[in-house]
DNA sequence: CGAACCTTTGAAGTGACTCAATGCGTGTGG
DNA sequence: CCACACGCATTGAGTCACTTCAAAGGTTCG
């Protein structure tokens, strides 16, 4: 049997609230074990699959992407430790994006049932998924900012941004290097530009001396400067728990 | 003392599901009797005001703004009779987005203590919270895949359909024709264009046969053709309630 | 009747795209 | 162990969607 180090949520889950004894025995019943998905394996498919569970990343990458008219294909979120996969298909019966392993993943099953239980007997719980939920919307703000109203340079700058922002979640003691995961026709299709593009921009960046490039590694060199040409906000640090009802003990 | 028909939940909430009699009431001393805001009001300003209640939009017309450095602005969302505005702001302090009024609009506060109450009573109305939040997160998904991956004539098409959809949602017998209440920049605003190109495609659309316009009232005269045009999903019908947990009689 | 705001149109400039070719690294089968 | 294929990064050249700048026409309102 898991012990309660092996449940997907305590990572993240407890950064923003202390999770009570009750509330991580009762979550790891609702979670389902952890499992290690490969690169590539897609974990549901847009307009194909059902959408009938929610899963936590315990470690690794995932992105959601969707297919466009032309062939092309948009990249709509990346998920990293902590975050939970799948909360935009709550509303919906079928998948609306479809949802990649991009690294290979160590992932909780979370199903719907859970989430019923989750609600009835844990409204404090209910309350972090509905904020974490939220927080997901304001980085998608924030991306429909930067991709509706500034060029290709912050683009880039502001994802590059956002990913470390977010490694810093988990991992305190994170740098400055950051190995993307992501080709540069992967960037374009977060940003929305072309690889072509995204490649003399990535250029662009380093020859002004904010960040310099070993494969598909980043290392930011002038955090401070990226920020301003990228006009990034950082929103990551903590969440308002002021209001959460009181745990179940 | 204001009845339950007063209430600004009762109509979009009660759309989704059928509301028991109990929760309608409780919902009715949870949230504040509706006051009129007049067009031009501002709820609330980005990294300035506390956020400290939602609104709860019984009519009118309200739009979430963001501005950026160079002193542009940015148009994040629309909101319309049924949705619960500021919800972006529940895991944070301080706004993240100017909110205001466009069009003379009822709102309800719906303070954060209620939230609590609402957390720990009714589970099932936590859900829905959960799950009307999470339809707002595709379609902010939608507009970036809009915005980052189509060109200008896909985007307004994209903006008008989404208007005329969320509309239906309170509005059955809506027809086709849709008063925006933007102006040309507005519009820009929102989907990432200049107002002279914004200009330049609705007239395209006209001469195309897709559209017609009166000031800033537009009939859409061949919907299916725009849809094709604008790649657009519709997606606020209705909503999965299957996993909700029952209500409180 | 003028001021303010919005829409519309023209003309020129540019950021990003498309097309195309080259190089590079890695894995694989002969 | 080499040859080749494949995916990815890089670079150049030409083109285009959208921008910027500028000005004129409409509408509303005090």
């Amino acid at each position: 049997m898991s012990g309660v180090s092996d449940s997907c949520f305590i990572n993240k889950l407890d950064h923003y609230l202390q999770l009570t004894e009750r509330e991580k025995l009762d979550l790891l019943v609702l979670e389902e074990s952890p499992q290690v998905y490969e690169a590539g394996t897609v974990l549901y498919a847009e307009d194909k699959d059902e959408a009938d569970a929610l899963y936590i990343v315990q470690s690794g990458r995932l992105h959601a992407s969707t297919v466009l008219a032309d062939g092309g294909r948009a990249l709509l979120k990346l998920h990293f430790a902590g975050d939970i996969v799948g909360t935009s298909n709550i509303p919906f019966t079928t998948a609306i994006s479809t949802v990649t392993v991009v690294r290979e993943a160590r992932l909780c099953r979370f199903p719907r049932s859970s989430l019923t239980t989750l609600f009835e007997v844990h409204p404090r719980l209910a309350a972090l998924f509905y904020s974490v939920g939220m927080l997901e919307n304001v980085s998608l703000t924030d991306r429909l900012r930067s991709i509706g109203r500034t060029d290709g340079l912050s683009r880039i700058g502001s994802l590059l941004l956002e990913i470390t922002s977010r490694l810093r979640v988990t991992n305190k003691d994170f740098g400055n290097e950051v190995e993307l995961h992501m080709t540069q026709a992967d960037i374009g299709d977060a940003v929305g530009l072309t690889h072509v593009h995204v490649n003399r921009m990535l250029r662009e960046l380093a020859d002004q001396g904010l960040i310099e490039r070993t494969g598909s590694t980043v290392t930011i060199l002038d955090e401070d400067r990226l920020r301003e040409v990228a006009h990034f906000t950082e929103r990551y640090h903590r969440i308002e728990t002021d209001w959460f009802p009181a745990a179940k003990e």
